[in-house]
DNA sequence: TCCAATATGTAAACTGGTTGTCAATTTAGA
DNA sequence: TCTAAATTGACAACCAGTTTACATATTGGA
């Protein structure tokens, strides 16, 4: 056979970092217009799937950073007025974050603009492909810290 | 149905960026002990998988990043002795690098570590899954940029 | 109740990448 | 051949993330 299965897998983690690079560089141009970079993006995203306001702990969590990465942006965006604090009754050092209104609107556009973009570009990719990505992204995140960072050897 | 296609293209590209982080994180535990990181592996591969001398820039362009970038680390892995500068018969100023002896060891230790991981990983992956997974992040690397960054609207 | 362990915000140093600028070299076209 | 454009290395500033460190707040167990 051509390329093993395991051959492959080192193929696809290449991707996976050509990608992530190739997509925070358009991700950038992408969120520009709206006067974010792409790290900000993600982060209201973060906070309007939630739903409901959270802690910097809780973004960061949800997110996949350290909790001081999470902090720095979420402190840039307060300045910029597109996230407010909001005392917590359970803790009285660590604020809830929530979008403000102008927070919600900004991603909204953005939202509305990715929406198009995304409905686009699916036109040129299979379901079946879809999916399996996911299996194998899902397991690259997961699986594969999990399982290696015990360190059995 | 549950999600649209252009849904899932959406959590694809978030699973992206996760994976991305967590393989960079699992990256840099694991080149540790050779003493290297994931950004000086991975430019070590280049080179090994070059077969040839590279100036700067061409490295850059092999990794997808940008020949600043590239060079940054060129420089340090040559202070650490793992490539060498040899003379470029076709540029004055630019020189070629390879791997020295160190760097090929290194290397080559690093290889025989990660061919063994990831044929461990490989089987709990499907064949179909990796190859359309890697059609997926070839078209988020590929396709999507070019697609958009004339940016027509 | 009190105290040790944990969680949190803040800050600094560091890594790895980017863009921008500049001078010098190389290349290519008139 | 000459000259304008592109390439290249070096440097600086910046962005986004990390780790480390510290002071304070919170929590849970003895």
């Amino acid at each position: 056979m051509a390329r093993s299965k395991s051959e492959h897998l080192t193929d696809a983690v290449l991707a996976v970092f050509r990608a992530n690079g190739r997509l925070i560089a358009w991700g950038d141009g992408f969120a520009a217009p709206f006067g974010l970079t792409s790290a900000r993006w993600q982060m209201l995203g973060a906070l309007a799937l939630a739903e409901r306001p959270l802690t910097a702990p809780q973004i960061a969590a949800a997110m996949g950073v350290t909790r001081q990465g999470a902090q720095k942006q979420l402190n840039l965006l307060a300045d910029d007025g597109l996230v407010s604090r909001e005392p917590n009754p359970n803790h009285q050092r660590s604020p809830l974050y929530r979008l403000t209104r102008r927070g919600e609107s900004v991603y909204a556009a953005t939202r509305r603009s990715w929406d198009a973009h995304t409905e686009q570009l699916a036109k040129s990719l299979e379901l079946d492909d879809l999916l399996a990505a996911k299996r194998v992204l899902a397991f690259l995140a997961d699986r594969h810290v999990t399982d290696t960072e015990n360190d059995p050897a």
